[in-house]
DNA sequence: CATCGGACCTGTTAGC
DNA sequence: TGCTAACAGGTCCGAT
């Protein structure tokens, strides 16, 4: 489900219910998630109070004092802010009580997120090499040009390539590359410096407006209230095989690699 | 190093 | 209507 517009979504969405609350419980109703659930974050995290609630590419960070809780969604999870008394559904892993007797509650039918935990001053592992956040700075066209001289593979996989830069999935990788005008398939060392630097224009526009619009709900992507996002209604080439494309009314085709399909519009994008 | 396929899971949908 | 297969927003890991 997540790219980085849901994950800054629920960020958002949950940042005004946990700044200043204190930890009164972790309750760890299912720990087989992407990694097993250590049970010792209970208490790591029990009685502290919440200082931030980052993000760093998708992961979510809840800073404590000792350290950070490590939040990933996967491909199913969402957070929702509830009463505690809210009764527990399908799926519901992990509840974090609150002092204001609310619980930030995750739920991932597929497991594929995880809970970790990151001490003060340390990087986790997993967030060691990532890649610059499409947001920042640093992520411009040189960059990817300079990182990409080497790479054979598919343009449309090196930018969903999170050592490469973060955050860019399915989604957002298939809009950008559209916006762009570059066919997915392209090897990304041939692609040419100027070409890069659009590319990157509009992966930062479509990420933002993206946020604007609450994320992207598919199926069940809700933010942290409940609500869905709206740029579904945006899309112009995800999902939308053998449909019109909404600029030049050709047919939109698919490609797949690994498992993972892409769609493009064959005039559009070269 | 870079790339590929398999793995981890459940739910929904398309097709027979 | 019911069963099965394919596919879904992520990404790690081991083999090549």
């Amino acid at each position: 489900m997540p790219e980085l517009p849901e994950v800054e979504t629920t960020r958002r969405g949950i940042e005004p219910h946990l700044l200043g609350q204190t930890i009164t419980r972790l309750l760890i109703h299912e720990s087989r998630l992407r990694w097993r659930v250590p049970s010792r974050l209970a208490l790591r995290v029990l009685e502290a109070e919440i200082e931030a609630v980052r993000r760093r590419a998708k992961y979510l960070l809840i800073d404590l004092a000792q350290g950070s809780l490590i939040v990933h969604l996967g491909m199913s999870g969402s957070l929702r802010v509830l009463p505690q008394t809210y009764p527990r559904q399908k799926h519901d892993h992990i509840d974090l009580e609150l002092s204001s007797n609310q619980t930030l509650r995750f739920n991932d039918p597929r497991r594929f997120g995880s809970w970790l935990w990151q001490h003060r001053g340390q990087t986790h592992e997993l967030l060691a090499h990532l890649g610059p956040e499409p947001l920042s700075d640093e992520f411009d066209g040189d960059y990817l040009w300079r990182v990409s001289r080497t790479r054979r593979a598919p343009v449309k996989n090196f930018i969903m390539d999170q050592n490469i830069v973060v955050g860019v999935g399915n989604i957002y990788a298939a809009e950008a590359l559209f916006a762009a005008g570059i066919r997915p398939a392209i090897e990304a060392g041939k692609v040419s410096r100027a070409r890069y630097q659009v590319l990157v224009d509009e992966i930062r526009r479509i990420l933002l407006e993206a946020i604007q619009c609450g994320g992207t709900t598919l199926r069940d992507f809700v933010n942290p209230d409940g609500a869905p996002g709206y740029f579904a209604q945006t899309l112009f080439v995800y999902g939308r095989e053998g449909e019109a494309c909404k600029s030049c009314a050709h047919t939109i085709r698919a490609a797949t690699w690994g498992q993972r399909q892409t769609c493009y519009c064959p005039r559009c994008q070269t």
